[in-house]
DNA sequence: CGCGCTCTTGACTAGGGTCAAGTGCAGTGG
DNA sequence: CCACTGCACTTGACCCTAGTCAAGAGCGCG
């Protein structure tokens, strides 16, 4: 049994709060858990026969690559994402994901989730609803890259990244911990690593934030939010009055 | 009644054949149809207890808009997509959806929905699938402006939309209606008007494209699709073997 | 010790944004 | 019939953001 503080607890626990039958079934849904390490693939694109996971410590990110070699990162996985859940029912799956640290996941038993519309559908639309605010964040990047200069996305994702990373318990609104190399966050935002070091350094020099030793610090969150037109409705984590 | 051709059941034929009953499901699934005027906002965002459609006529987009009125298109829907669906279960809807035609919609039920789940669960999952394949083009929609230049995301753009329209049957390999304007068309794939104007001429100089009275028209697919790094993969058209 | 990786900075270049002007309709109203 | 308006499209001139090329610093590792 796993403790109701794990991350994927959390997350859900921004909708709805689950009834121990349903937190039962959430734990049933996975296989064992198991360590991969850092840079091996959970899924490369192209596969076929695809599986979902659950991710409970570390980064992953999903990406597509062009065949130039380029490589655009879609989305960055914390601890309490699914991994591949959006693409399950896809033939072939659109996109790879990579391990960006050593990462422990557990793998979702799909044949049962079928079992889980009859016997707790509170709990699968609770899933739907996770899987529905991922695509929002994936929806807010394509608006960030297509629309915001590079300072702009920049601060953007990583006041995005901070948001979530305190809503799972690990990090504060000033502060978190962020293993993500220079040239994967310059992937994710749609610039060359070059450049984003050029904005890293402009906003750190407008006392901004800091991102060093991988340690993310706000120094003006707010300030930050105006600049970047940042705005938290998407990421959906109030619960109902 | 409506006859086996309209354009959701071609859609949705790409991933299976549905069944009289299921078929008969989705009749039911589905509200009076109601025409909209060009225009006309279906969706908007930061709406709340929002609905979803299904288009059967005409042609709509989801948006979100900036502070400073930038507007950056995410998605384009033409007969037989869904609207509103990925965002039905957010608490606010996460974009605006308009009306770029006259059109015709039918509201989804999503009462009907839980008690579709029970007994049409094959229908539920050639839906879960459709939304999936919306995903995936977002998703590619974002690498597209993340990494590529204004000419390869322009002609990425019409080849995609001109694939679409072929499934649903109303284009064929070289030629579709389209109903765009170049600011729209600029506006879904991040970059100016003014811009999209000189790309297009390039395009048509090069003998590639044309895109003249609400037409689009292929001069030499191939070597588009070899310039874009077109492929057709995410867009699971293909059945199973 | 050399190798590889990340980070940093400078100099130069080019793709695409901005500003401005003009064309060619379709619709409206005199 | 013709002015007037508005909108979509077109083109040119100029400029700025971000990419490219190049070089070097710091650091962990075999």
């Amino acid at each position: 049994m796993v403790a109701r503080t794990d991350a994927i607890f959390r997350k859900l626990g921004a909708y709805t709060t689950l009834g121990p039958q349903e937190a039962a079934m959430l734990e049933t849904l996975q296989g064992a858990r198991t360590f991969v390490a850092a840079g091996k693939e959970l899924i490369y694109e192209g596969q076929q026969q695809h599986a979902a996971y659950i991710l409970h410590d570390g980064w992953t990110c999903a990406y597509k690559r062009l065949r130039d070699g380029a490589r655009q990162i879609v989305e960055i996985e914390i601890p309490g994402d699914f991994i591949g859940l959006r693409s399950l029912l896809l033939r072939n799956s659109d996109q790879s994901v990579v391990a960006l640290t050593n990462v422990e996941v557990s793998k979702i038993n799909t044949d049962r989730l079928w079992e889980a519309f009859r016997l707790t559908p509170r709990l699968i639309m609770t899933l739907l609803w996770a899987a529905s605010r991922d695509e929002a964040m994936v929806t807010e990047h394509l608006v960030c890259v297509g629309k915001r200069d590079a300072m702009a996305r920049t601060a953007h994702f990583l006041l995005e990244l901070g948001a979530r990373m305190e809503l799972i318990g690990l990090g504060s609104s000033t502060t978190y911990r962020c293993p993500l190399s220079q040239s994967i966050v310059a992937d994710a935002v749609g610039i060359t690593a070059i450049h984003l070091n050029r904005v890293l350094r402009h906003l750190r020099e407008s006392d901004l934030l800091l991102f060093r030793d991988g340690v993310v610090t706000f120094l003006d969150r707010d300030r930050l939010a105006q600049l970047t037109d940042f705005d938290f409705t998407y990421m959906d984590h109030y619960k109902p009055g």
